[in-house]
DNA sequence: TTGAAAGCGCTAACAT
DNA sequence: ATGTTAGCGCTTTCAA
């Protein structure tokens, strides 16, 4: 590896003008020793150690990214879009962590970015508590949260990215509901993520405002300690089985994401029910694999993309100008058909009645 | 942040009895000392400056770690062991890049590791073309391949980790075999890579030693330019299709990997034909995603963890090493059965008899 | 238009 | 047992 040192004698200058021509003051010199230092470079192969630069000036080309698992399909797919956009519109690489939703190993990253002088990271958490976030703001870093709305309390220096999780749990109680269907569940891993409980608000409302509040509940159950990549689709699984013994069974079910909203219907096929004939299951999210599955998952689409877009925009902008106000930006979701939600009652092939032979749960 | 010198000032010592602490030579001093550094350590919230390590040394704590795409749920599972094993066993980080099978970008992706100072790096790739490698590995790079045998021609300063992929295309073509098919086809994507020429070997071996090396064939499409997320499944999806409209429709269906397979079953399903009454499908990887498929999906199980923790291994320890000799590491699958693979004649419900009554295809 | 020089925070001889 | 010091490769005043 060649230094600055090096292409300075190679075209005989001295260190300070190959510094220019780097860092864009080509217009400091005569084009002819621009001319020379540039052949110099390309002649040494020479590449400015990024080390030395950000000893001196602070900064830093790598951005952080937190994820609970990267190998949970959801995250793959975020990440994706966030190494993509940083990489090809701004240069900067990505350092990825695995929290495995770990208040400690979330801690550690932050201290090693800010260790290796990253000082920008996108963090998708599902922990509730947010003081290691503000401690590690407070600390320097420049911080952009997925998913998880501004709490009104916190005073956080931190933007946030999200989707508008109530309306997507709306838009999908009120597809099923369109279909005919009256017993609805709402199924979640439980603790309290604030994405989750928006989402059972959306849910209850769209309940609520068809006159079916009392036949609309959530089922969920606790995750395990240790997050693996099966964890979301194994709570579907699992719960899967609690609806199918349900006495008044739920005929209409929105998952809280994609990943559980496959597990349920490969539970509900364990306890052999079909979907959708016997129950429907609509997702949250939009994976690619959602087309995939038999039935296709009808789910709400979150704009990914475009989300990852506004982050990685975010954190470097405020990496560049730390004087910009943090701000809130909310994503619509969009429905999007497919197989996994049918008629509530299969033998009235249409849009199907409400169903008045049976008893109301009520 | 406070820095080394800070530290010093607060204990009363010199910044040179800081380093020693810092870096394990506390044999050197009093107890006493120790316990003021220490203490000075903790009120200040100190951090060493890893930059600063690094310009002085040219040792980093990071990995680089280059997938196609972090969206398909392979290589999240594969880069979620990796990223752990780092961390956890060596307290590495690990900095992501996508390539898309992109030549350039992987060229992009080494160039920027060694400006960083980044020395290691796992590749998981699917180029043909090595050459970039092994003038990757003279400028410095300590590399690990995946899932790419040793070349004999080249020189390579590379380890290889990978799976026997010729047996784990023969256990499948076996598994088939064993349930009465005679008709086989193994579905892959085109291009060549060397994983992929193994496994087809191993197909057709199998295929042979049964002698049905007559009634074997590969049905391949080409994948788009752009490695979507998707690509892998929609390949396998207009394949389904492909091998629907086949006149001698074969019965047994060899996927390349799981993903192709979820693609060939949705592609199934979309043709009318039903997996596994009217044409078995088995994959292999092992994706946790396969269990939850409906059907469930047989496939051949790769050892993925413990080949993630042997290349990090590798690579942190060459690293520490660079005298170290390279080497191949080859690891064993294993057959897994599910659901998707059924009798060749779903009317004789045990093992499958030769299908005498059909014309043979010779 | 160019160059000299200070210094970013740290490590590791080498002194004391 | 502890301190002094010379860089690692770069950026950036300030001077020439």
């Amino acid at each position: 590896m060649s230094t600055i040192q090096d292409v300075a004698r190679h075209a005989g200058v001295s260190i300070s003008t190959v510094s220019n021509v780097l860092n864009g003051r080509a217009d400091r010199m005569r084009h002819e020793t621009l001319t020379r230092v540039q052949t110099a470079i390309r002649a040494l192969e020479f590449t400015p150690n990024r080390a030395a630069r950000q000893l001196k000036t602070g900064q830093t080309s790598m951005l952080g990214l937190l994820v609970p698992s990267i190998a949970n399909p959801m995250y793959g797919f975020i990440a994706r879009e966030i190494e993509t956009s940083a990489q090809e519109r701004y240069g900067y690489r990505v350092v990825l962590g695995n929290t495995y939703r770990n208040k400690e190993k979330e801690t550690g990253f932050f201290d090693d970015l800010l260790a290796q002088g990253v000082r920008g990271v996108i963090v998708i958490s599902s922990l509730v508590d947010e003081q290691h976030f503000e401690s590690a703001v407070e600390r320097g870093l420049v911080m952009v949260s997925y998913d998880r709305r501004a709490t009104p309390d916190a005073s956080s220096g931190i933007d946030h990215v999200s989707v508008d999780n109530f309306e997507a749990a709306r838009m999908a109680t009120l597809h099923l509901i369109g279909r005919g269907h009256r017993r609805l569940a709402f199924a979640t891993a439980s603790g309290l993520t604030m994405s989750r409980s928006e989402k059972i608000r959306g849910f209850f409302a769209a309940a609520h405002d068809a006159g079916l509040g009392a036949s609309a509940s959530v089922v969920d159950r606790r995750t395990l300690s240790e997050y693996g990549d099966s964890e979301m689709a194994d709570v579907g699984r699992a719960l899967a089985g609690d609806i199918a013994r349900m006495p008044q069974r739920p005929t209409g079910i929105v998952a809280v994401n994609d990943m559980l909203a496959f597990g349920l219907m490969a539970g509900f096929r364990d306890a052999g029910l079909e979907v959708p004939r016997d129950v429907s299951v609509i997702g949250i999210d939009g994976l690619f694999l959602s087309s995939l599955v038999t039935p296709a998952l009808s789910t709400v689409q979150l704009p990914v993309a475009r989300m990852a877009r506004t982050m990685v925009d975010r954190v470097i902008g405020r990496l560049d100008d730390p004087a910009i106000p943090t701000g809130e930006f909310l994503f619509q979701p969009e429905m999007v058909e497919r197989a996994s939600v049918g008629p509530a009652d299969p033998t009235s092939p249409g849009r199907a009645a409400p169903e008045s032979p049976k008893p109301g749960i009520t």
